[in-house]
DNA sequence: CAAATAGGGATATCTATTATCCGTAATAAC
DNA sequence: GTTATTACGGATAATAGATATCCCTATTTG
């Protein structure tokens, strides 16, 4: 059980996103050159995002991506269910309701038990996710990247948002 | 991203010789009638559990399997652990690394930010995981199935158990 | 009008999951 | 000892999902 990479790529992405002055776009393009990811295929993750709602677009040249909010307003958990979607990780085909040993027409009280456990730590999962900021991670980035490097990507980003 | 359906038969399997007396084994081919899935398949699961060293086996008629401890020993973790692997749910490609403005031979101080909150999250899905018994499981199932069924599902088990 | 963009649909490729089959070694019952 | 039954591992196939590419359309900028 492995997240897409689809995820990945989308973290990062709205983690460039979130540096975008005011009122400027980036493509698919610059997004994609700058991760070293397939355009055509990155571009399925960004439209996931804006059918959620996270990213706000623009057609034409210039056009492009921006988010929709403040990164203050994005959680992981947004991204992450956006690209991966909202279903649990673990599926209940219940089978309890196989056992030979059942009456005829029995009938279920409750969810399964088991699944409610796995349900559970699903539940924690997501409630980490949900947890941190897009500016929580933008705040991490800002303390780990060299300056230099910081200085020279934000520029790289400015020179290709339209 | 979904769990394999391997994982909850593992977990219903090993609730079931929870209930098996001291020194019986139940086979692969009752466990598969049981729950109503394929015996060959659910064999590799049991394989998982065996190699893992959470059940004991033996082989001939009346083999089968038992649990290698105690209820209260064996944690949910364990089990998904031992059929689904116990690598983490995130890769990081890390995709940061292709930034065009990275210095040549450019080298990373640890681990991608993105990545530590994705294995965070995934940490906190296996704490809750650890945090269940199977124990704890057979006490909720105790409560929940009715008298009867209980009784009958156990008695099915013992004219199979050998 | 021309170029660049997001978006959507269709399609192909690759990988993991699901599933089955068969041979081998070990064990218990007879 | 013989036979039946079992776990175990390897090989293989079928299915589903992830990954990736291509093409067409509508829209916007210059």
């Amino acid at each position: 059980m492995i997240l897409k990479s689809q995820v990945e790529w989308a973290l990062h992405c709205c983690a460039i996103l979130a540096g975008l002055p005011e009122g400027r776009y980036l493509s698919t393009k610059a997004l994609a050159e700058f991760h070293g990811v397939p355009k055509e295929y990155l571009s399925k993750a960004l439209q996931s995002l804006s059918q959620a709602g996270l990213v706000h677009t623009t057609l034409g040249p210039s056009g492009g991506y921006r988010l929709a909010g403040t990164p203050a307003e994005l959680t992981f958990l947004d991204i992450v269910e956006a690209v991966e979607g909202k279903a649990r990780t673990f599926v209940c085909n219940n089978i309890r309701a196989n056992n030979p040993c059942r009456p005829q027409g029995y009938c279920e009280s409750g969810a399964c038990a088991v699944a409610r456990v796995m349900w559970e730590a699903d539940e924690a999962w997501r409630d980490k996710l949900r947890s941190v900021r897009l500016s929580d991670l933008i705040d991490t980035l800002a303390k780990e990247i060299p300056a230099e490097l910081w200085k020279s990507s934000f520029e790289w980003v400015l020179e290709r948002a339209g």
